[in-house]
DNA sequence: CTAGGGTTAG
C-alpha cells in the first residue's frame, strides 16, 4: 500500500518535470526512487515515452519501451499509442505502421487514438484514400469515434484538397446526429476558403452562429485572411476592429494576417500602420511576426531595419527558419543583388534545411530578371524538386530573352506531365511564337493548352 | 494527439 501510493507520488513528480522540459532530471528522480525500493510503474514509463516524443524525438522514446521490458512492465496501448503520435509528428509513416502491427502481434488491441494517429499520419503523408479506410473502418466497427476522429478526418480531406468531399461528410454526419464541435467548424470554413468555396463557407459560418458556440479568435482570423484573398479589404479591417473590441487580438495573428496581406498588395504604408498598433499594443513577437515584419522592410528596400530585427530574434534567442530566409532571399533578389542571393541560398544548403524550393524559385527568377538567362537555366537544371511556380518562371523568362522555341519545349513537356503553368506563361509563348514568324506552331500549341484543359476538367 | 498568422505569382 505504502509502495503503490508513493509510486503514485513518484509519477505526480515525474509529469511535472517532464512538463518543465527537465528529462535529466526526471531520469535521476526514478533512479533515486528506484534504490529506496520505489518503483516506476506503466504509468511512470508512458509519462517518460510521451516527454522523449516531444523533447528528443521517437527513437529516444523507443529507448524507454527496452527500458521498460527490462524491468518487467509490459507496455500498453498508451505506451505505443505515444510512440505513433512520435512517429507522425516526425512525419514517418512507415514506423508508425510498424509500431501499430507489432502491437497488434503483442495482443494489444489498438483503441480509437491509435486509429486517429494512423488516420492523422495517412493525411499528412498525402495518403487520403488510405485516411480514408481507416475512417470508415472506424465507423463500421463501432470503435466509438471520437470528437477528434471526425475533426481529422474533415481536417484531412479539406488538406487534401478534398473541401467538397469533407462538407458533404459534415452534413451526412450531422444528419446521423453527429454534433460538431467549434474546432470543427473552424477547421471546415479554412478548408472552404482556402478551396475558393466561400459560399460554402458562409454557410456553414452561419451553422455555427446558430449552433450555440461563440466563434472564438480563430474563426475571426480565418474569415478575415478569406476576406483579404478575396480583396474584400474593407470587410477584412472592420473584422479586425472586431476583434479588437472583443479582446481578441491578444497575439500576433490577427495582425499578421492583415499586414501580409496589404505587402502582398504593395500597400507597404497601411502595413507599416499595423505593425506600429501591434507593436504599441504589446504583443509578444514570434518567429512569424518577425517573418512578417522582415518582409515588409524587405519590400521597403529597407535592410537596416530588416537587421535591426535579425538582432532582435537573436538577441530573444528566437532562430531564423526556412520563411526568414527565403524572404531575406527574395528581399535580395527584389533589390538586385542576385550576388548576394545566390550565396545566402548556398548558406541554406550549407545549414541543411530540408525544404528550399520556394528559395530556389526565387533566384532562378532573379536570375532571369536580371537578364542572367544561362545562369538561371543552369540553376534550374541542377534542382531537384520543382514545382509550378519554377516552370512558369522559367518558362517566361525564357520568351523574355526570345528563346521561344526551348520556351516552347519545356512547357509541352508540362502540359504531357499534367502540371499546369500560369496563364501569363503560356500567353507569352504564344505570343512570342506569333510574333517571331511562327504562326502555325503558336496555333498548334495554342491547341494543345486546350486540350490539356479540357482533359483536366 | 484535431482548428487561425509568415516566403515565390514574373
Amino acid at each position: 500500500m505504502l509502495c503503490r501510493s508513493s509510486t503514485k507520488l513518484l509519477n505526480i513528480c515525474i509529469a511535472s518535470l517532464c512538463r518543465a522540459h527537465s528529462l535529466e532530471k526526471a531520469e535521476s528522480v526514478i533512479a533515486d526512487s528506484i534504490r529506496l525500493g520505489i518503483l516506476p510503474n506503466v504509468v511512470t514509463y508512458n509519462t517518460l515515452i510521451d516527454a522523449y516524443c516531444q523533447l528528443v524525438g521517437v527513437d529516444a522514446a523507443f529507448c524507454v519501451l527496452d527500458r521498460m521490458r527490462e524491468a518487467g512492465i509490459r507496455p500498453d496501448v498508451i505506451s505505443y499509442n505515444s510512440l505513433m503520435a512520435g512517429a507522425a509528428k516526425e512525419g514517418l509513416l512507415p514506423r508508425l505502421e510498424g509500431l501499430f502491427d507489432e502491437m497488434c502481434q503483442k495482443g494489444i488491441n489498438p483503441d480509437v487514438w491509435s486509429f486517429n494517429t494512423l488516420m492523422h499520419c495517412f493525411f499528412a503523408s498525402g495518403k487520403p484514400d488510405e485516411a480514408t479506410k481507416i475512417f470508415w473502418y472506424i465507423m463500421n466497427n463501432d470503435l466509438s469515434p471520437s470528437p477528434a476522429t471526425f475533426n481529422i478526418m474533415i481536417n484531412g480531406l479539406c488538406k487534401n484538397n478534398y473541401a467538397d468531399y469533407a462538407l458533404t461528410l459534415f452534413w451526412y454526419l450531422r444528419s446521423c446526429g453527429f454534433v460538431p464541435q467549434l474546432i470543427t467548424y473552424n477547421t471546415l470554413i479554412n478548408g472552404l476558403c482556402k478551396a475558393g468555396r466561400v459560399q460554402a463557407a458562409k454557410r456553414i459560418l452561419k451553422e455555427l452562429g446558430e449552433s450555440g458556440n461563440a466563434p472564438n479568435a480563430i474563426t475571426y482570423t480565418t474569415v478575415m485572411k478569406c476576406c483579404f484573398k478575396y480583396k474584400q479589404f474593407r470587410h477584412g479591417f472592420e473584422i479586425l476592429l472586431d476583434m479588437e473590441r472583443k479582446g481578441y487580438t491578444f497575439d500576433g495573428y490577427a495582425y499578421c494576417t492583415v499586414i501580409a496581406a496589404l505587402v502582398k498588395e504593395g500597400r507597404t504604408k497601411e502595413a507599416t500602420d499595423y505593425m506600429e498598433q501591434m507593436m504599441r499594443s504589446g504583443i509578444q513577437l514570434d518567429i512569424v511576426s518577425y517573418n512578417t515584419l522582415i518582409n515588409l522592410y524587405c519590400r521597403e528596400g529597407n535592410l537596416e531595419a530588416v537587421s535591426k530585427l535579425l538582432c532582435d530574434m537573436e538577441k530573444r534567442g528566437l532562430e531564423c527558419d526556412k520563411y526568414t530566409h527565403t524572404i531575406m532571399i527574395n528581399g535580395l533578389c527584389r533589390s538586385g543583388d542576385i550576388k548576394r542571393a545566390t550565396e545566402h541560398l548556398y548558406s541554406m544548403n550549407m545549414e541543411g534545411f530540408d525544404s528550399k524550393l520556394v528559395a530556389y524559385n526565387c533566384v532562378v527568377d532573379g536570375l532571369g530578371k536580371a537578364g542572367q538567362i544561362d545562369h538561371a537555366m543552369e540553376m534550374f537544371k541542377s534542382m531537384e524538386r520543382k514545382d509550378t511556380f519554377t516552370y512558369s518562371s522559367v518558362v517566361h523568362n525564357l520568351c523574355k530573352a526570345r528563346r521561344y522555341s526551348c520556351a516552347s519545349k519545356l512547357l509541352l513537356s508540362c502540359l504531357r506531365n499534367g502540371l499546369k503553368l500560369l496563364d501569363s506563361a503560356q500567353q507569352a509563348v504564344i505570343n512570342g511564337l506569333y510574333s517571331s514568324g511562327f504562326p502555325s506552331e503558336a496555333k498548334r500549341l495554342r491547341s494543345i493548352i486546350r486540350t490539356a484543359q479540357m482533359l483536366r476538367y
